[in-house]
DNA sequence: GGTCGCTATATCGCCTCGATATATCGAACG
DNA sequence: CGTTCGATATATCGAGGCGATATAGCGACC
């Protein structure tokens, strides 16, 4: 995951370590924050797997600055990444975010899937919570508010991305030629029995 | 974290590894699932301290049940961790919600502080998320939606978390007697301070 | 001229996680 | 009767995330 927001980065211009974590901060809008402890051993891995290259040098000392660049292995990387299915997991949540925030890197067509899987996951949450609630054996308020709540903002998140998909959906159709289009809705209607 | 809930759990009644795997999935409500490998080692920790003990035995080979119990340093360390300050990392938000899954332990007065501490929270990342909104620099569309979402959706938690507080205040100046409550107002109105 | 805070890289230990190994048991099936 | 399947149960592995901290050059400010 941080992975892809390096890549995403480095794809608009070469940097250091230090000003990859500012960057992180601000053009995710302070909705991740990395710490050194991961970021540098990221940056290690990725040079490692030829995704990235350093070029050392420039200022003594501590003021060393190794810049880091993306490769067009990195590039394959990041296209990857960027449309990898959900884990399900419990950071999948900054997964989506991270993701989403390099959308314009995605054609309409594969933007609209991630955000129908990315519905669906939420649907399945929804029902769990739901189930919960209606299982009588918890009588805890606190442990019944803290559901309703999930219900209430796994709810607004689906309508939200109901809308985003709708607004992606318009968008595309208008872009798209006739031909690409019809193939582009047979797709869109075939992915809930393949997901 | 998980050591938390392992206590809440134990505190109710003794049990073994996966009975509390399974519980701490419906207890909270699909809010929050552990694994084995968090699982454990935490077990482990938590009888190496002196929190936890266990009584091995009960069935044979794979069967064995090894079934663990609350002892009085646990029960000390369980309110420890409820009350603990907010450490404002990526897993606060989970954090938050496990130690609300156990605030029926807390009296009303510590309950609303730690309300309040997550309410102050909140509006800390509020008001980071709206400044990142005002920067014109952030021009990506998709960036821009998320912020925005993750505005509503932290505003949402905050009229949430002011309702919560106003129940609680409310069942707590109820239930306290006169002296109680002008203490307890004293002890809310200098926590801002402190914190 | 001292010290404060920013820039910059790096590492430590602890914890979390998903996957997987191992083994027992009951029920279901033919 | 055997066997196969799924649930129960404990445990560990490697990869990775995180917060804290070490180190050190640097400009600004008083």
């Amino acid at each position: 995951m941080i992975e892809l927001a390096i890549l995403g980065l480095l794809k608009e211009q070469p940097m250091h370590g230090y000003q990859l974590k500012r960057e992180l901060g601000e053009q995710l809008g302070g909705l991740w924050r990395v710490s050194y402890g991961s970021l540098y051993p990221s940056l290690r891995r990725l040079e490692r797997d030829g995704a990235i290259s350093s070029q050392g040098a420039a200022g003594t000392g501590a003021r060393r600055k190794t810049v880091y660049a993306i490769t067009d292995e990195g590039e394959r990387l990041f296209l990857e990444l960027l449309q990898e299915p959900p884990q399900e997991g419990q950071t999948e949540d900054t997964r989506f975010r991270v993701r989403m925030a390099f959308f314009r890197y995605l054609p309409p067509e594969t933007r609209v899937r991630v955000l129908e899987r990315r519905r669906q996951g939420l649907q399945d949450r929804l029902a769990e919570v739901k189930m919960h609630l209606r299982d009588p054996g918890t009588t805890d308020s606190y442990q019944r508010a803290l559901m309703d709540h999930a219900r209430a903002a796994t709810e607004a998140d689906i309508a939200w991305l109901t809308d985003l998909i709708r607004v992606e959906r318009r968008t595309f159709e208008i872009t798209a030629p006739v031909g690409e289009q019809r193939r582009a809705s047979a797709t869109l209607r075939r992915k809930e029995r393949t997901g």
